[in-house]
DNA sequence: CTAGTTGCAAATCATTTGCACTTGC
DNA sequence: GCAAGTGCAAATGATTTGCAACTAG
């Protein structure tokens, strides 16, 4: 299954990509830092380097397959790519995302770009504050 | 005059502290790293550290005198509050920066926020792309 | 005087890279 | 078999911190 993914990506079907894979689908919808995806590994006692966690998040954002976010606070996090864009509402305070897409921001983003004639390749939009319990 | 905003800001009114300031009043309107200040003291032969730089945007950015971005690619850049709040278009080849503010889109923003019932205390919109002069 | 500040060097954190070794096809 | 992929340890770049010396009020 996840082994097309990866053939179609270009990419040698190999363990540590099948594990950082299955890792996350196995948390699909939530936001991972590298270093998490890394410690799901050992729990599951798999022998697979950060160095390479990293290497293969990058390689599959490259291919699409996995959507980097940079948030406030360091490091980044990485979702599995579900093709359709989407927003973050981030709660600063225990770490809540949820995600959102609205139409009308999106539309006008492309107006704003036309009106400074920038050709766009991408936008991030995130709302940070508090989530309803942490309020 | 740069030592009221300090004064009110309730810090002491230091060497490093006033001439940060000036940096960031002689370039209002870009985006400066803590690095591009350094250099920049250093420019005007100013013995300034960079951890003391640090610190100070810091500081400035508790008291809301300044802004810190974190545009894609590791290093925050700061920037004078003029109070307003806006958004940016990120050129990502040379860098070129433009700020924006869509009223539409602030709007929508509370409206998402409501839904999920968040209590919003802060948002970043980026747009990245290529600037006129790079596409 | 003395709490707040600073400079410098060493420490930290997230991420990257060099290189000898292993593995997929 | 051989290029691609990996693990580990060392390197990197941005930012932070410990601490003794310094300075504003």
């Amino acid at each position: 299954m996840s082994n097309q993914q990866l053939k179609s990506a270009g990419l040698k079907i190999t363990l540590p990509r099948m594990k950082v894979l299955s890792i996350l689908e196995a948390h699909k919808g939530k936001h991972l830092s590298a270093e998490d995806v890394y410690k799901y590994l050992l729990e599951q006692s798999e022998d697979v380097g950060l160095a390479t966690v990293y290497r293969v998040l990058t390689q599959f954002e490259n291919t699409g397959l996995v959507i980097r976010h940079n948030f406030e606070g360091g490091h980044a996090v990485f979702e599995l790519s579900d093709g359709e864009h989407h927003d973050h509402l981030v709660c600063t305070k225990c770490g809540l995302i949820e995600e959102f897409i609205d139409d009308v921001i999106e539309q006008r983003q492309i107006g704003i770009a036309e009106k400074y004639n920038f050709q766009i390749t991408d936008h991030s939009l995130n709302i940070y504050g508090l989530c309803p319990s942490c309020k």
